[in-house]
Order: C-alpha cells, then sequence, then structure tokens
DNA sequence: CCGAATGATTCCCA
DNA sequence: TGGGAATCATTCGG
C-alpha cells in the first residue's frame, strides 16, 4: 500500500480517493465513534431535512440569457443542463404538468449537482456549472460548493485561491481526505513546477512539513507514518493482550482502528518480527519507549497467551485468572463463557461479582444481574432486561460488530482480556489510547454468552445518561422487540449493541426473529449516530423507529444463522423514522463503510445513520409486517420482499458495519425527485410496473406505495473498497470508511444529461460483509 | 545526507 | 491461509 505519492494530476475527487493509499488509509480513518460522531454534524450541515430550502430562482429565460451572453457556449450548455435538469425533476415530479415558471434550485439541489460532477470527474463541466451558478448568498458557505470551487481551482491550477478556499472555511471531516490531497498535490505541484522535476518521497516530506495541512481540513489528529497515534496505541494494546490476534479481532481492531486488515495484519506481523530481534532494529525502543505498556506485553505475555495460537480449537473457554489478583483480568477465548467470579474491572474500577459478573467496555454490551452496559453505557439498574449472568448465551456486539464475529468463527485463542477502563460511550469506539493508560477496546469483549431471560426495559446511560429505555419492550411475533422512545438525550454511539437475536425467546408463536428495535427519540440528534437500530443476528441497532415500526431482516449472504428461521429475515424490513415520511420524498443516501484504507479511498464518514452489520431496510412508517403479508413464495429468491401499506420513503442500509445514510439532498424540500424516483428506483426491483423485471421482485403493494428504494447491494473484500470498484463513473459513491454503498444512476440522474427517466434514480449499493456472515 | 523507525511487500514454509 | 524472514520504501529527526 505504499501507495504512489500523488503526482499526477488530479482529475477527479475519485481519483483522488483512489490514488492516496496510506495516507488516506490513516487520516481518513475515524474510528466508529467518530464517525458516528461527525455523523449527526456532518448530516446536519448538509442540511438533512432541511428547515426551509431556500431555493434561489433561476428563470428560464434568465438561463437562456445567460447562454446567449454567456461568456461562451459552455456557460450556456451549463445553464441549459440547469433549466434541463429542473425541467426534468419537475416533469416527472409533476408528471410533466408544469411548473415551468421558475427554476427553483435549491442549495441542496446545487450541491447535490457539484457532487455528482466531482464523482463523475467531470471537471470542466462543473467548472461551468459553478460559473453558472448565481451569486446566492444561499450559496455561501455550502460546503459542496466550496469543495467544487476548491477541485476546480486545483483542476485549473489556481493553487493560490484553492488554498484560500481550503482554508477559510471549516470542512466536516467527510471530505478533509479529500481536501487534504488537493492540498498537498498543489504543493508539490508547485514545487515541481518550481523545481523543473518530480519531487521524491523525501521532497514531498519536506512540503508537508513545510506546508501543514490547515486546521480547517484536518482535525489536528497527528500521524506518526502514516498511522494515527490512537490506532497505533490500539494495536499495542491488543498486543500486549495477544501477539496472535485472530482475524476476527484483527477485523474489529481495523475497524476501530480504520486500519484496513492488511495493515492490521502487517502491523502484528512486523511487530513480531521486530520485537524477536531486537537486536536489530531495536524495536525495543518502542517497548521501552512505553515501558509501562509494554511491560506485560512482551515478555510476560508470551507465556500468557498461548501464542500460537490459532488453533485453538473451539473456543473454549478459558478465564484466565491471571496471575492478577483482584481485579479479574478476563480472558476471552473463543467462545468462552465467562462469569467472573470475583468481580469485574470496570471502568477501572472493580465491581463486585455480586452485582454484576459481566463487564464489557468500549462499544461492548455487558449485562448482569444488576445492568447492562451497552457501549460502554452502564444500563440503569432499572433495567429489567434480566440477565442470566449464569447462562449466559447471546452474542455481544459492539461496535457494529457482533461478537461473534470476533469470536465466532475462527477459534479464539485465549486472550488476555483486560478490561481497564471503558472509555465513555463517545469516545469509545474512538477513544484515544495513550500508552500510559491503557485503554479498553472496544468490541474485545470477553466473549460473553448470555441467555436472555426477558427483556423489558433497558436504560443505559453514559455518564449522564444516554439512551433510557422505559417501556417493556414487545415482542411481537416477528420478533421484533420493540421499545417505545425514551428519553430526549439518547445518545447512542455505533447503535450497535448485542442482543443476540438467537436468543429471544419467541414470544409469539411466530419464529422470533430476534430483531430488536429500539426507539428512542432522536430528538438531540447530535450524538445519536445511529437512529436506527434493528438487531440482527446478535445485533441490535438502535433506532428512531416508532413504537410499531417493524425491523425485518434481510437475508444476508444466503448463509443462515444457526437453527433460526430465517423466513423472516429473508426478506427484512425496518421502517424507520429516518427518512421523512412525508411528500417531500428525500433520499438521503449517503454511507459509510468499513474503512477504505487500504485501497486508497477515504473513509470519512459524514453520516447521518450508523448502521451496524447486516442489511436493514428501512420504511419509515410504522408498520407491522404480518405473516400473510409476506409471502414466502414472492420472497424466496428475492432479496427482499414486503407488502407495506403506507407510504414512505424506502432506504435500505445495509451491511458491515456501518452505513449511513446522507443527505444526497436531491430532492430536499422540493419534492422533486420524489415520485419519479420511486419510480425509477423501484422499476428496478419490481416485475412489473415499468421497468423490466429486474432480478428482485418486490411485493407490488410494497412498491405503489414507496417513494424510493435504495437496494443495497453486497459485494465486499474485506471491506475494501478496490480502485476499480471505486470508479464511480455511473455511479455516485459515498463511501467512508469501509463498505461501499453506491448509489446509481444518480448521477447520471443529475449529470449525464440528465436521463435518468430510466434509471433508478437511488440504488443503494451495499456490500455485505461477508465476513460477518462467515463469521456467523 | 544519514540513520533509525516503521509500514508494505515478497518469498518460503507448514 | 497465515506466520516468519528478508527486504524495500517511506517517514522522520538530527
Amino acid at each position: 500500500m505504499s501507495s504512489s505519492s500523488p503526482t499526477g494530476q488530479i482529475a477527479s475527487a475519485a481519483d483522488i480517493k483512489q490514488e492516496d493509499g496510506m495516507e488516506s488509509a490513516s487520516e481518513g480513518q475515524e474510528a466508529p465513534g467518530e464517525v458516528a460522531g461527525g455523523a449527526a454534524a456532518a448530516a446536519a450541515a448538509a442540511g438533512l431535512s432541511p428547515p426551509a430550502p431556500a431555493p434561489f430562482p433561476l428563470e428560464p429565460g434568465a438561463a437562456a440569457a445567460a447562454a446567449a451572453a454567456g461568456v461562451s457556449g459552455e456557460e450556456g450548455a451549463a445553464a441549459a443542463d440547469q433549466v434541463q435538469l429542473h425541467s426534468e425533476l419537475v416533469g416527472r415530479h409533476h408528471h410533466a404538468a408544469a411548473a415551468h415558471t421558475t427554476l427553483a434550485f435549491s442549495p441542496d439541489h446545487v450541491a447535490c449537482v457539484c457532487e455528482a460532477l466531482q464523482q463523475g470527474g467531470n471537471l470542466d463541466r462543473l467548472a461551468r456549472f459553478l460559473w453558472s451558478l448565481p451569486q446566492s448568498d444561499l450559496l455561501r458557505g455550502n460546503e459542496s460548493l466550496l469543495k467544487a470551487r476548491a477541485l476546480v481551482a486545483f483542476h485549473q491550477g489556481v493553487y493560490p485561491e484553492l488554498y484560500s478556499i481550503l482554508e477559510s472555511h471549516s470542512f466536516e471531516s467527510a471530505n478533509h481526505p479529500l481536501l487534504q490531497q488537493l492540498w498537498y498535490k498543489a504543493r508539490y505541484t508547485e514545487a515541481e513546477r518550481a523545481r523543473g522535476r518530480p519531487l521524491g518521497a523525501v521532497d514531498k516530506y519536506r512540503l508537508r512539513r513545510k506546508f501543514p495541512l490547515p486546521r480547517t481540513i484536518w482535525d489536528g489528529e497527528e500521524t506518526v507514518y502514516c498511522f494515527k497515534e490512537k490506532s497505533r496505541n490500539a494495536l499495542k494494546e491488543l498486543y500486549k493482550q495477544n501477539r496472535y490476534p485472530s482475524p476476527a479481532e484483527k477485523r474489529h481492531l481495523a475497524k476501530i482502528t480504520g486500519l484496513s486488515l492488511t495493515q492490521v495484519s502487517n502491523w502484528f506481523k512486523n511487530r513480531r518480527q521486530r520485537d524477536r530481534n531486537p537486536s536489530e532494529t531495536q524495536s525495543k525502543s518502542e517497548s521501552d519507549g512505553n515501558p509501562s505498556t509494554e511491560d506485560e506485553s512482551s515478555k510476560g505475555h508470551e507465556d500468557l497467551s498461548p501464542h500460537p495460537l490459532s488453533g485453538s480449537s473451539d473456543g473454549v473457554t478459558n478465564l484466565s485468572l491471571s496471575s492478577h489478583m483482584e481485579p479479574v483480568y478476563m480472558q476471552q477465548l473463543g467462545n468462552a463463557k465467562i462469569l467472573s467470579s470475583s468481580g469485574v474491572l470496570l471502568n477501572g474500577s472493580l465491581v463486585p461479582a455480586s452485582t454484576s459478573p459481566v463487564f464489557l467496555n468500549g462499544n461492548s454490551f455487558l449485562q448482569g444481574p444488576n445492568g447492562v452496559i451497552l457501549n460502554g453505557l452502564n444500563v440503569g439498574n432499572t433495567q429489567t432486561v434480566s440477565l442470566n449472568p449464569p447462562k449466559m448465551a447471546s452474542n455481544i456486539v459492539s461496535n457494529g460488530m457482533s461478537m461473534s464475529d470476533i469470536l465466532g468463527s475462527t477459534s479464539q485463542d485465549v486472550k488476555e482480556f483486560k478490561v481497564l477502563q471503558s472509555s465513555s460511550a463517545n469516545s469509545a469506539a474512538t477513544s484515544s489510547y495513550s500508552p500510559s493508560a491503557p485503554v479498553s477496546f472496544p468490541g474485545l469483549i470477553p466473549s460473553t454468552e448470555v441467555k436472555r431471560e426477558g427483556i423489558q426495559t433497558v436504560a443505559s446511560q453514559d455518564g449522564g445518561s444516554v439512551v433510557t429505555f422505559t417501556t417493556p419492550v414487545q415482542i411481537n411475533q416477528y420478533g421484533i422487540v420493540q421499545i417505545p422512545n425514551s428519553g430526549a438525550n439518547s445518545q447512542f454511539l455505533n447503535g450497535s449493541i448485542g442482543f443476540s437475536p438467537l436468543q429471544l425467546p419467541p414470544v409469539s408463536g411466530a419464529a422470533s426473529q430476534g430483531n430488536v428495535s429500539v426507539n428512542s427519540s432522536t430528538s438531540d440528534g447530535s450524538t445519536f449516530t445511529s437512529e436506527t437500530t434493528t438487531v440482527q443476528q446478535g445485533k441490535v441497532f438502535l433506532s428512531s423507529l416508532a413504537p410499531s415500526a417493524v425491523v425485518y431482516t434481510v437475508p444476508n449472504s444466503g448463509q443462515t444463522i444457526g437453527s433460526v428461521k430465517q423466513e423472516g429475515l429473508e426478506r427484512s424490513l425496518v421502517f424507520s423514522q429516518l427518512m421523512p415520511v412525508n411528500q417531500n420524498a428525500q433520499v438521503n443516501a449517503s454511507i459509510s463503510s468499513e474503512n477504505i484504507s487500504g485501497s486508497g479511498l477515504h473513509p470519512l464518514a459524514s453520516s447521518l445513520v450508523n448502521v451496524s452489520p447486516t442489511h436493514s431496510f428501512s420504511l419509515t412508517p410504522p408498520t407491522l409486517l404480518n405473516p400473510t403479508e409476506l409471502n414466502p413464495d414472492i420472497a424466496d429468491s428475492q432479496p427482499m420482499s414486503a407488502p407495506v401499506a403506507s407510504k414512505s420513503t424506502v432506504t435500505s442500509v445495509s451491511n458491515t458495519n456501518y452505513a449511513t445514510l446522507q443527505n444526497c439532498s436531491l430532492i430536499t424540500g422540493q419534492d422533486l425527485l420524489s415520485v419519479p424516483m420511486t419510480q425509477a428506483a423501484l422499476g428496478e426491483i419490481v416485475p412489473e410496473d415499468q421497468v423490466g423485471h429486474p432480478s428482485p421482485a418486490v411485493h407490488q403493494d410494497f412498491v405503489r406505495e414507496h417513494r424510493l428504494v435504495l437496494q443495497s447491494v453486497a459485494n465486499i473484500k474485506e471491506n475494501f473498497l478496490t480502485n476499480s470498484e471505486s470508479k464511480a463513473t455511473s455511479n455516485l459513491m459515498m463511501l467512508d470508511s469501509k463498505s461501499k454503498y453506491v448509489l446509481e444512476g444518480m448521477v447520471e440522474t443529475v449529470c449525464e444529461d440528465l436521463e435518468t427517466d430510466k434509471k433508478e434514480l437511488a440504488k443503494l449499493q451495499t456490500v455485505q460483509l461477508d465476513e460477518d456472515m462467515q463469521d456467523l
């Protein structure tokens, strides 16, 4: 991954993303928590569900005039584009009714077009588009526009302007990688021109030092040798515990550090190698450097952790209560059934066993007689989630990753698991790991099997109080557990809590899917990264679903989970409030993914929603699906089928780790695309109506009623996007850190001469985490 | 420019 | 497929 240093000309945002390898890998990464954290803000910034987008009018006449008087034919073309776009949108929405009076483009529309053009790599056209835009205050400060301007400035070689733009506006983190690349590449290019010869790695390094990134496009997180200190510390921490992490652990570590799986593996490999021959590279320096951290690790460890591991068979559990005394350091083993006897170390404090036999850290979910800890949040004592400590049977999900991912697949070695400090919920995922102060790894939880005896009330709190579920959980026959809204201050980090679906006691006759839908108020919207939470295969997604919301899971890559009845899972839909249910269909679709770093894509997440694993389709209006409505026959080979009687925007978010819906601003406020899009999108899925029948057939009712379907497609390879994949010629991709989601057709619609009629407007392609599934 | 640190890559082996 | 060893390339500080 020594990806080449950027030297070539940047043609588009996509190019940049593909180009940068390590840098992006490291810089672009953000721990899930961070991602999530910024998500809300990002979404807000993006204007998700904008209050009242004040569109600026653009008279067709004016456009024409611009075209005519327009400095060049190009501008005219741009204007024409706008006109065309607008008319198409309007025409489609209103069925060509009329509305040709004024062309109203909200800043969101402009932003969307900018994004689309950027994605498409059509910078010339983007430049024309920008040029043609009116000087509207509404557009001032619009990040997409600024980004587009920066890109154009770079493209045109107007570096001073580029620097000015980058320094004058504080960009959201999701755009940092791209903008950072612009910044550096511009510097490189300038230097190369001045020098008349290509720069070497050292030259570039010097330039980077000479022209540090402005804080407007950099979070300030220091990176050393490409890896953020935070990531490095996380690696070290685990290394101390176990020098030979299992694949699942590596994946999880990769997830929490934002590094790629390969990077994590390489790190361990290098670390082991260098520890072996300290003679050579005094790799000791590192260890020595952090005596505190190192202590236990290196040497002591070898003893503790059976190194060769991997072989450990099936996860036999071993709790190694090492010689450590009181604080029981648990050693995690495969499917260990850990129940510490004496106590648990939580947040650095020992908890009497009597009260909480289980402990979790980070984003883990812990349950004990007294409480549950989610994401490092402690669930109040009042919770009724009663867990039977002695018999634990559920998987733990953390950080969007179920423990099964971590523990399930390969047998795990006994790992020394030490919970030293569980960071606060917010920082759990991204918490800074300082060598001197070991921090728990989210997700690195002792695999505990918990058996849920009954779920009722859960209150989780993060320091103050985070999420509180007060009402009794309802489990319907679909195995959906519903928890009424909670208080206003809901705060959730990664939306992955671990209730294992499999263990939910079938409340009704229907096979319990084990899905749990937790409704929480999204009022705050600030830290609530995951508005939708559903439990799927051991994963719980918290969502702002209405009380009556239904959550279904979608078939995962064909793999079933244990003996759980898959029926329900076959066509699962989640109705949530994520998407505006009103007529203003709004397509929000951006996703955050797993880390793409390795491939050079920047992950960042500007996501609004952080949906954890697997596929979930969200339909807003709370609806309950009846068994009868779900026609098995139809659904069988189909990705999803869901007769829903309500009108809503359907969004499917899926996969792996974090699916994020972001405001694409395609249809904001104006409702312009609402209907048409739906049709187009549905067309792809529905056999009947307009389009030919694409593979998946969706229940007609569903089709008719819903506006937009974002189809998720999976395709994942280690969660990394390959360069080729990242090419979004005709796809609008929004990626973040590990998975890839593509909105197909969006670009075509918006950019490619607006020929969207027959193309789906928004199709969300998601990749599925093979890994996750495999683990299961 | 040098050397150490460190991430990545390659080859070999089980 | 993953680990070990050797090696390369880049980063970083002096």
